[in-house]
DNA sequence: GGATACGGCG
DNA sequence: CGCCGTATCC
């Protein structure tokens, strides 16, 4: 098994103490990380190697954006699908343990979900070409795809489908998109596979609700998909949403995913 | 005695935390903040209240300078001098116990000690106002006059004299003006009382020396002024500089200064 | 270095 | 709400 987490951190160098914290708990075998905030030499590695990951495939950026892989294991860093037309810092993948790590950054598309909303208008652009690049790998190498997909495609994925079927994220222009890549993929949903309709999963909450235990109005945005060769799907220990996480001093407003994988 | 505590805290919301431990250890009667940095109704008085102080002179403004004073006994605000030709918010007056307390923020000048830059004609400017209004203030009501000055007056009151001679704070043209305003105000310095030259005193050490300690690199900015009818000079225990306080998790640049005044 | 303000972003 | 950027102040 190889154990993989996925986490939208929000500021790596800002949070560098909880993600220590967290790796010393879930002892992950690697973890994705998006939205690091910082250019690659600005990144924390030193914490990182300290804390027993040693091996990480840093693709930063100045300010906004920036994935990360970092690992136990030996990590070998490969070309990622060109799935942002722009150059942002969006996706890094890297050859671990003979599986093919991809760590995406979709992007948040704004407020109003309208073609005339340019940041909209380039996250479905960013799902197209995430269609087109995944669908050409079909029958390759051992794959999982991970990150923040800021995407909630099910029904269950969110705390009213009816409310947010008109808000960003869970729109039919997204969530069809977003389906279309894990199935021409060939991909597993497996938060899904573990945790089937109707039960509801979430992986976000916004930080505008102080209260987010409240109502627990949250959205799955972030995901773990596996190619079949590699997907388990039958050990309830191997797939877990480390929602508490939430609640820890000035907290990322999304939570770590973390799954087991076949070797 | 009155126990009398100055302390430039550099944001009393972000440090709150630490004033009422400062406060519950050191145990002043009234304590006299400079840089505030709110309005007045952003002032946390409720964390005073909890501590005891449930007297306070708040004299805020949005954003930078703002003083307060806070005290166990009454305290009866009082209309203070008018040192800052602006609209500043650099002193605050009031009367306890019989004592009239005036807690100034002198303004620091910026970097060049010339008149051409206006920061620093505003700072001689404002040391100007106070030798006059001072002056004639001669001869009424026992005062202690506290605060950061943002000058260190005497050869001892500096790391280096020689080195700062032609920096802000430690000019011939502020210090002169500095000592005429104590001088012809009939103030004694109690710092100087308990603890005369040569003995090196600081109250203040730059942000930009992470390794404060190890050149001790600092000036005596924060002074406590008592007219003679209330200085005490003869008891060691009367006065203090709370230095390792410098020393504390995201401190102030400043150190509280506490001094006892004759009732 | 570390506060503030403001605007952009999510 | 709470990051980033920028600028300004100390």
């Amino acid at each position: 098994m190889l154990k993989i987490a996925t986490w939208n951190i929000n500021s790596v160098r800002l949070r560098i103490g909880m993600v220590c914290r967290f790796l010393a708990e879930a002892k992950p075998d690697v973890l994705c990380l998006q939205e690091i905030k910082c250019r690659d030499g600005e990144f924390p590695a030193k914490a990182f190697k300290e804390a027993g990951y040693k091996h990480m495939h840093v693709v930063g950026q100045k300010g906004w954006h920036g994935v990360a892989i970092v690992s136990r294991v030996k990590l070998e860093p490969v070309e990622a699908p060109a799935i942002c037309p722009k150059k942002e810092a969006r996706i890094a993948a890297a050859l671990i343990e003979g599986i093919e790590v991809h760590n995406l950054y979709v992007p948040a598309g704004a407020d109003v979900p309208e073609l005339t909303n340019p940041k909209f208008a380039h996250k479905l652009n960013v799902l197209d070409r995430m269609k087109t690049l995944y669908k050409k790998r079909k029958g390759g190498t051992p794959t999982v795809l991970v990150g923040d997909l800021n995407v909630a495609p099910g029904e269950f994925d969110v705390w009213s489908h009816k409310q947010l079927l008109n808000v960003v994220s869970h729109t039919p222009g997204e969530t069809d998109r977003l389906n279309a890549v894990r199935d021409l993929g060939g991909f597993v949903d497996l938060a899904r596979a573990h945790k089937p309709d109707p039960e509801k999963l979430f992986t976000w909450w916004s930080y505008r609700s102080p209260d987010w235990t409240k109502n627990n109005r949250g959205r799955r945005l972030d995901h773990i998909w596996a190619t079949s060769d590699i997907a388990v799907t039958s050990q309830a220990a191997a797939f877990h949403i480390h929602v508490p996480v939430r609640s820890w001093e000035r907290p990322s407003d999304h939570v770590p995913v973390v799954a087991g994988l076949k070797l």
